[in-house]
DNA sequence: TCTGGGGTCCTAGGACCC
DNA sequence: TCTGGGGTCCTAGGACCC
């Protein structure tokens, strides 16, 4: 059997660990930027606050009501999530961090009449090391278990917060209360082509033949997905280890940009991110891509950005951060156009490999071992210190683009200097 | 005025090869 | 006049996830 634990209201449960004043309260966190909310307490939905709704569009309601609005701290959030995982860590030997917020786990070995008990510990246990509130669904496929957990978070007071499918019964009747739309793996495309084939709850879909999914439903996926739905497991548990096969950092703009220079700097940042993350798994970039997205083509006040992209294969894969920068550079100066209103930047590395299988060219100098120190340097001050006390020329010093933060709480649990102060 | 960021997987279609 | 079949690899783009 396989559990999913999945934590409330993430990034808002967060900030309520700070500041126990705001329990029973409505509370909401916005992305980057301030732009749209991505996390809710019940509180907060039970006012109609929609998710990923713009902020400004729910701004009265907000004040109305006092709601407290958090802009989203990344540092706090990606330490309690660390917590949250390394308490699951001891209840299963296989853990696999699904997203900062959820983990599946593998239950096999714990006795059938034996898992609901043991599921209800393992809550329990979560919410009093971390404080932080989580639902539990365990099936024996993914698909069914995020089925349980969605039920599970759903009618908090009636399930305590524990749902196990483990019979035909159970997944029946738990099948038949979820819509199309709400199964992991059936998005918007999917639910509306699902609705006018007169499908319109799990239980709907479970009994469609796999043949029929392999037509109607995307090939392979649809036919997994039936197979999941009943009971056979068909998206097994992910290796920890497994790297990543891209690496992205893309970001708004506080504001809009019109500089080449500033684009320049901005890109060069992103750039720092993005090889960083690419140096934490031991790995290198065989590619570089980068786009720039302007707001020209304003219409009525639509949101309709454009967005132009290009990209480099590199002579050799690496992870140095300036040899990236180089190859860059040139294609931010052949993508600028004076005069465009620049809103977002983004660079993906891909064609990665792992570090140790470079293979350098004949011309490659000692240079690179040097660099390669250097990168060790910049990475262990930057993580000490943090806030990017070393960093690249090219990356500028005045950010003007930088997005917006406005309402971000203390980063209690990673800043020295942010510490909770108890009076 | 104001609409996030970072991933994965799959498919179709083109280029190329023998 | 006649103009194959089968395979691989790569890329772009779509769908989906949190």
């Amino acid at each position: 059997m396989k559990a999913i634990v999945d934590c409330n209201s993430f990034y808002a449960a967060c900030e309520r660990l700070f500041k126990p004043s705001l329990h029973g309260k409505p509370v909401v966190v916005l992305s980057n930027n301030d732009g749209c909310i991505v996390s809710r307490t019940d509180e907060a939905k039970a006012l109609g606050i929609q998710m990923a709704g713009p902020y400004y569009q729910n701004k009265k309601e907000i004040e109305e009501n006092n709601v407290a609005v958090f802009s989203s701290n990344y540092h706090l959030y990606g330490d309690i999530s660390k917590r949250v995982m390394e308490t699951l860590r001891s209840f299963s030997p296989q853990v696999e961090v699904y997203s900062v917020d959820e983990s599946f786990l593998d239950l096999t070995g714990i006795a059938a009449d034996q898992l609901y008990d043991y599921s209800v510990f393992l809550k329990h246990t979560t919410e009093l090391w971390t404080g932080i509130p989580v639902s539990i669904g365990v099936a024996p496929t993914k698909v069914l278990s995020k089925i349980a957990n969605r039920l599970a978070k759903k009618d908090k007071q009636g399930t305590k917060g524990v749902v196990i499918l483990q019979n035909i019964e159970q997944q029946m009747e738990a099948l038949k209360k979820t819509a199309v739309e709400d199964i992991w793996g059936v998005g918007c495309a999917g639910s509306k082509k699902l609705r006018m084939f007169n499908i319109n709850t799990a239980w709907d879909l479970r009994n469609r033949s796999e043949e029929w999914a392999r037509k109607n439903l995307g090939g392979i996926v649809g036919v997994r997905l039936i197979k999941e739905l009943n009971g056979m497991p068909c998206i097994e548990m992910k290796h920890p280890l497994t790297t990543k096969k891209m690496i992205a950092t893309t970001r708004m703009f506080g504001k809009p940009v019109y500089e080449l220079k500033e684009l320049k700097e901005a890109v060069a940042t992103y750039i720092s991110r993005a090889a960083e993350k690419l140096r934490r798994q031991n790995s290198a970039a065989g590619s570089l891509s980068l786009f720039l997205m302007n707001n020209d083509n304003r219409l009525w006040n639509q949101y309709h950005p454009t967005s132009k992209s290009s990209y480099v294969i590199l002579p050799s894969p690496t992870y140095l951060t300036h040899v990236l920068i180089a190859n860059a550079m040139p294609l931010v100066e052949a993508l600028y156009n004076k005069g465009s209103k620049y809103i977002k930047a983004g660079v993906i590395l891909g064609n990665i490999i792992p570090s140790d299988m470079i293979q350098f060219n004949l011309f490659e100098s000692e240079e690179s071992a040097q660099s390669k120190k250097l990168m060790h340097i910049i990475d262990n001050v930057n993580f000490s210190m943090r806030n990017d006390i070393l960093k690249f020329a090219t990356t500028g010093t005045t950010k003007n683009w930088k997005m917006r933060q406005e309402k971000r709480s203390q980063r209690f649990t990673t800043r020295w200097d942010e510490l909770c102060i108890v009076k």
